[in-house]
DNA sequence: CAAAGCTTGCCCAGAAATGGGCATAGGCGT
DNA sequence: ACGCCTATGCCCATTTCTGGGCAAGCTTTG
């Protein structure tokens, strides 16, 4: 592992930066030096308040940006859905054994290579209820994937993250909503597909009851359906995507 | 940054791990090397049919081992929870940044502390549908956390991780129901909280047909409800939680 | 002690979702 | 050309959810 002293150099590099330029300086040095020609990394962070906040660093070509800003394909990218399937960084060309891709997913692949952006390696990190972030490293069209850097590529996006997040502001978030231990019960359950009447004969108690801790719930959040109340659950921890999960498919 | 060469080392070491036993003894001498006392490493991976798998690699004391499988205590421990909201790997003694704290969180600290585990440093990788898996390191109850240490356990706790997701099979990712393109824009406007009507108008057509779309979507992932479908489209990687996020929170 | 919050219970009316059936039109592959 | 899938549209009856108001007992907290 000849690459290591490197790794810790850019990765000292990109962690020691304290604005987005330099940020956007030492990735694009560690990209360079790891043999990669294009970087992007997106953060995005959601305050527990509303006060969400986002970064996006890169040296992609102005063509794509454009498109991809001006259509906003974040929503729909499926290099960003992938990264939100794999632990570790992942190969663009790879990405369907992440995902199943559409037809929509594959134009939108096609059309960024057409911008002058090949196969790429992409960090992911995932924080259901903090923030979602990506570093990614690419090459040209027809360049080639340094393939001995991508353990060093996986260090590197990692350290851009944590220095990503720590710029955006590390969390300090505000804890808005909490539920209670019934209403996460109620949350749970729901999440798990049953009606207000089958949870409350779980629980033991009346259905009205249910429903009312639901309606609370929801209120807390804000929201106004069983759906988005499951998700803001997930996304703040109330309930993890492991108590849903083992108990459709116990282990 | 003295510590990469032991870092390099150790990551080394336990990458190469191709048996559970091994991963044990390369973990523990990682755990001793860099001054921790015990190490925990869990891995949940789900399979698309049922088929799941999990790992559970660690010295923890018998006594809260015994306790922890026995009062099923993975489904509510705070650990556990703080895990999915950290974007790293994070001191114990901090959970409370991560995640609220219940009376029953802290009296479950409070039993692991009686049982011999003192603070510790837990790297959580968290993956939306296929895996949930963290490392931890701990010192016994009076015992100090090597602070200067953190930076290589993050390492190691990471390439622990990815070696027990190699060890338990990296999944051939299964494909149980793949929704068509309509389908999918359907249930992706329904998880963000839009009612068929608003989906209708969203994209253009008729209530009713948004509502067959859902309908069909249900029935191939074989679910009765809306919460269940969302949930699916979420693990499958159909839907992406960043697909979601953008559109209810900044609200 | 008093205030606040959690839990429990109930009623009601309107909106939405669910499951069933039916039908037309277009695309795609054999 | 035929079958299969997809997208679109509509109908119905039943269930479930949602938002509103009301109230009691209990624990925690100031």
């Amino acid at each position: 592992m000849k690459h290591f002293n490197l790794t810790e150099e850019l990765a000292h590099d990109i962690s020691g930066a304290d604005k987005e330029e330099r940020l956007f300086a030492a990735l694009s040095n560690a990209a360079d030096r790891m043999g990669f020609d294009l970087f992007a990394l997106a953060f995005d962070r959601r305050g527990g308040g509303g006060e969400g906040a986002s970064m996006l660093v890169h040296n992609y070509p102005d063509a794509w940006a454009n498109v991809y800003v001006g259509f906003d394909l974040s929503g729909t990218d499926p290099i960003r859905r992938a990264g939100e399937k794999s632990m570790t960084g992942f190969q663009w060309r790879d990405v369907d054994r992440y995902i199943p891709l559409s037809r929509g997913d594959r134009q939108l692949l096609k059309v960024a290579r057409e911008s002058g952006i090949g196969d790429g390696f992409t960090v992911p990190r995932h924080l259901p209820g903090e923030a979602t972030g990506s570093c990614s490293f690419a090459v040209a069209p027809n360049g080639r994937i340094p393939l001995e850097m991508l353990h060093a590529a996986e260090i590197v996006g990692a350290v851009a993250l944590a220095a990503a997040r720590q710029l955006i502001g590390t969390g300090s978030y505000i804890r808005r909503a909490v539920l209670t231990e019934r209403q996460r019960e109620c949350v749970l359950w729901s999440a798990r597909g049953k009606t207000a009447g089958e949870t409350a004969g779980i629980l033991g108690i009346s259905e009205e009851t249910v429903v009312r801790h639901l309606k609370i719930a929801r209120e807390r959040y804000s929201v106004p359906c069983r759906q988005m109340l499951i998700l803001c659950a997930l996304f703040d921890g109330v309930i993890g995507f492991s108590d849903v999960y083992d108990w459709w498919r116990p282990l």
